[in-house]
DNA sequence: GTGTCAATTGACATCGTGTCAAGCAAAAGG
DNA sequence: CCTTTTGCTTGACACGATGTCAATTGACAC
């Protein structure tokens, strides 16, 4: 539970969220991730109660690498409306691909264990957050599409982001990374900017 | 692998289909699925290969249950253009609870399992064909929103309608299955319709 | 040197999947 | 009526993954 060397400790972080991006998500044993650590197996318990925990560590270490301005706080980013939302976008394609197979890992795990499943759930209350601060944001600079709702749009924008559509669109149906922005951004645009 | 007892074959993939909806697609062991069809674990096997096979089995079980016409072929059904969207969208708004959580186990699953994949892909494709069939039919009306294509307008409603988004907004984020249904409908008028 | 800390090793309990051999009850066939 | 076959049962087991435990090593500090 508590962190004997905290170089091992990220060691252990950096091998899960290496491992779990490279395997989507799946299939990514305890012993594959205190090898790629270089330590035993039974070494990653000293650092971590369990899977689950380590998991919801792991969310929390790739959050830590990550710039979550323009993914937290898309009102602050950029000039224009229609930039802001395009870099609010941007920052959420990016940041999909590390955090999604550990919210997949973590989800796949026990349904019942509560503290994993709501770990995921703020990470997606987070995401709809930003989406709302994006939108208010688009209508407070009167660039909101008419005939649309600050509310409506969030809902909207947030439903195109929602992170299990990245994992299909990409893992089942094959679409590259580069495509997802390229429609997720172009359909934002249509549907939120005015005049576009 | 052959089926002995076509009644006991049903009972068991009638139990496969219940359990999963019931615990959304995780947490079903073999042994429960045996014991809620009436018959010991072992005698599964004699039905199915292995706990993949039994589910891309269930897949099929349940699609046959289901009428799929509006679902399929929405070009046929319903009059105007926006009484056909909306039919095609609640036929899988209706089928998904039921699906998806077969296609959820389905892809947690040892993700190398190539067979149990493209089972999985091949209803998302259903799905797209689906979501063109209903674009077009509402092109050919002259029902579609101006300055949308038809391919757009299609990917857009597929996004939507995208399986894994709606677990997670009914079970991560707690929205009931009419909340979805609603927003998805709403949604969806609101963008493809004709001056609605 | 004597602790102490971090990690190692080997062993083990538990649980789920999948396999196998032997047995059993009922229906079908002569 | 007896035999065979069918469909399932029972009990046992191998395997792999998680999680736990006790004993041990190696290094560094006092």
């Amino acid at each position: 539970m508590s962190s004997p060397n905290p170089d091992t400790r990220k060691r252990i972080l950096q091998a899960t969220a290496d491992l779990l991006t490279e395997g989507g998500g799946t299939g990514v044993r305890m012993s594959d991730i205190a090898k790629r650590a270089g330590i035993s197996r039974q070494a990653v318990y000293l650092h971590f109660a369990n899977r689950a925990d380590l998991l919801i560590a792991t969310t929390f270490y790739v959050d830590e690498l990550k710039d979550s301005d323009a993914r937290l706080a898309p009102s602050r980013a950029a000039k224009t409306g229609s930039e802001r939302l395009d870099a609010f976008i941007e920052a959420w394609a990016g940041y999909l691909p590390e955090i999604y197979p550990i919210g997949r890992a973590l989800i796949d795990m026990s349904p019942t264990d509560e503290e994993a499943r709501s770990a995921w759930a703020q990470r997606m209350q987070d995401m709809r957050e930003g989406c709302e601060a994006a939108i208010n944001a688009l209508k407070r600079d009167g660039d909101l599409a008419p005939g649309m709702t600050a509310p409506q749009a969030t809902d909207l924008l947030w439903t195109l982001l929602l992170l299990p559509n990245w994992e299909h669109l990409t893992q089942v149906c094959g679409w590259s990374q580069k495509q997802y922005l390229k429609h997720i951004t172009a359909t934002a645009r249509r549907l939120f900017v005015m005049g576009a």
